[in-house]
DNA sequence: TTTTGAGTTGTTCGA
DNA sequence: GTCGAACAACTCAAA
């Protein structure tokens, strides 16, 4: 008699490829349930913010469209998940679900209650590792520890860890002779209802094959360069596999075997360094979840006590002028802006962006996690943590308080020929390098040939950074000792 | 237990 | 224009 059943419970697992909880399904022979259930009241603090859900609905279409290839669907269901996965089990008669493992606090919480529930009533619950090289309990110190340190911990991933091969898809996706209900996709009002996601639909691919080709094009075109060129914002010169690992369209085992297929037909020494840094870049993101899962407050707290009463600033006007991209330092705007119209902003300018409100503007980096959270089609409750908590200071392994971007020389240095400001901020189009990154040096007859008029075209700057500089000095100095 | 070496991404100042 | 030092001690990880 062949099994009765098992419903597969997607979450952050969108692929069809390397998914262990799918493929394990698949092994017992009887029919597979596929399932989405959309549940934001059971992720904390931290629902899917806007640009998270524009992606996760383009993302569901791409997944049922690759199961209904498989003869298969995608069943979606809304509200509680322990409730909706109780009404599937009763509606079908399956008796297993399977899942791949999240990491959140919240997700953590709510998973090991519907699993003990379901095991209670005698359902063959099961979870497996399906986003990380290795999982946040599998890696301590010597002394039996967290890592805090970045270095010891990805010379630990390096000595201990050899990812297993990616699971290929499955062959054939065994069929219910009849399928449950499910909702439409439309009815989880993902998308907006104002149209403001054109520029994040024009800017990316959504679903599995997307990740997979632009893998495929970031190992043969970029990869061998990617030290110098992934500084340079005007390029697009990084891997972009951030929202695809995101919602798991691929995973990092996927991409580890890759590079190094990629390196081993490399030839020079350079492309092969060039390849290690992407791979320490992957390890990274590890790291961000292996912080999560031992320090589950930090998403709302630091890590290091002593910023606990950090003389943050209130202000909701320089807050808003940051958000819009209108704080009058031009490679600050245009990461803004790029970000506002894509859902996405491109890494060294996130780490101008966030010191700019962090140093310049004195403002709480958790105010910038919360707008992050918000924009970003990437946005991933581990590495946001992580990387706002870097910039403040007051994270793990973070960067020394005296490290304040300029943002004028980044910009100089890593725009030099003003294209990324140009694309994004092009109300200074016209204005010619020497002044492009700072504007407000630009002599009169310039700024009129260039058809600027600060104040009114484009903002004069909203603080003096020399003065801002000292003024976060002093504030970081106020709460040592 | 104590010691030792090291620690993503920068800027400014003064010689 | 270029270069090295200072920025501040502290914590982490391993021997």
């Amino acid at each position: 008699m062949s099994h009765p059943g098992v419903i597969v419970w997607f979450r952050h697992d969108l692929r069809l490829a390397d998914n262990p909880a799918l493929h394990e399904a698949v092994q017992l022979g009887g029919p597979v349930y596929p399932v989405i259930i959309f549940a934001p009241r059971e992720e904390g603090d931290w629902p899917p913010g806007a640009a998270s859900r524009v992606w996760l609905h383009h993302s569901l279409a791409s997944l049922d469209a690759s199961l209904r290839d498989n003869n298969s669907r995608l069943l979606i269901r809304a509200g509680e998940s322990l409730e909706a996965l109780q009404s599937l089990l009763h509606e079908t008669g399956a008796r297993a679900v399977y899942w791949n493992r999240r990491y959140e606090p919240a997700a953590i919480e709510r998973d090991a209650s519907v699993k003990s529930r379901l095991k209670e009533s005698g359902v063959d619950a099961r979870s497996f590792n399906a986003s990380l090289l290795v999982e946040p309990w599998n890696l301590q110190t010597k002394t039996g520890g967290p890592y805090k340190v970045f270095t010891p911990f990805w010379k630990a991933v390096l000595d201990r860890v050899s990812p297993p091969a990616p699971l290929p898809a499955p062959d054939r996706i065994h069929t219910p002779e009849k399928w449950p209900a499910s909702q439409q996709l439309d009815s989880l009002s993902l998308k907006p209802s104002i149209p403001w996601d054109e520029g994040v639909r024009s800017a990316w691919r959504f679903g599995e094959q997307a990740a997979l080709d632009r893998l495929d094009h970031f190992l043969a075109a970029l990869i061998r360069k990617y030290d110098v060129q992934r500084d340079l914002p005007s390029l697009a010169a990084t891997s972009r596999m951030s929202p695809h690992l995101r919602f798991g369209e691929i995973t990092p085992c996927q991409i580890w075997k890759a590079v190094h297929q990629a390196i081993d037909g490399f030839t020079d020494n350079e492309a092969v360094k060039n390849a290690w840094s992407f791979l320490r870049e992957v390890a990274w993101r590890e790291f961000a979840y292996h912080l999560l899962y031992h320090f589950p407050h930090t998403p709302s707290a630091p890590l290091r006590e002593d910023f606990t009463n950090f003389p943050w600033r209130d202000d909701a006007e320089k807050l808003n002028a940051w958000k819009k991209g209108l704080t009058g330092y031009p490679i600050v705007d245009a990461g803004m802006r790029e970000l506002w119209t894509t859902g996405w902003m491109h890494n060294r300018v996130r780490m101008i962006a966030a010191s700019f409100l962090i140093k310049d503007l004195n403002i709480s980096w958790r105010q910038g996690a919360a707008w992050f959270w918000d924009t970003l089609v990437d946005a991933d409750l581990a590495n946001n943590t992580l990387g706002w908590q870097w910039t403040a200071g007051c994270g793990a392994d973070a960067a020394p308080y005296f490290r304040i971007f300029n943002p004028v020389s980044q910009g100089e240095k890593f725009d030099a020929s003003g294209e990324y400001v140009r694309r994004w901020v092009p109300e200074l189009s016209r204005l010619d390098d020497r002044y492009l990154h700072k504007p407000w040096t630009a002599p009169a007859a310039e700024l009129k040939r260039a058809g600027v008029v600060l104040g009114e075209s484009y903002p004069e700057p909203i603080v003096d950074h020399a003065v801002a500089r000292q003024q976060a000095l002093d504030a970081y100095q106020s709460i040592k000792k």
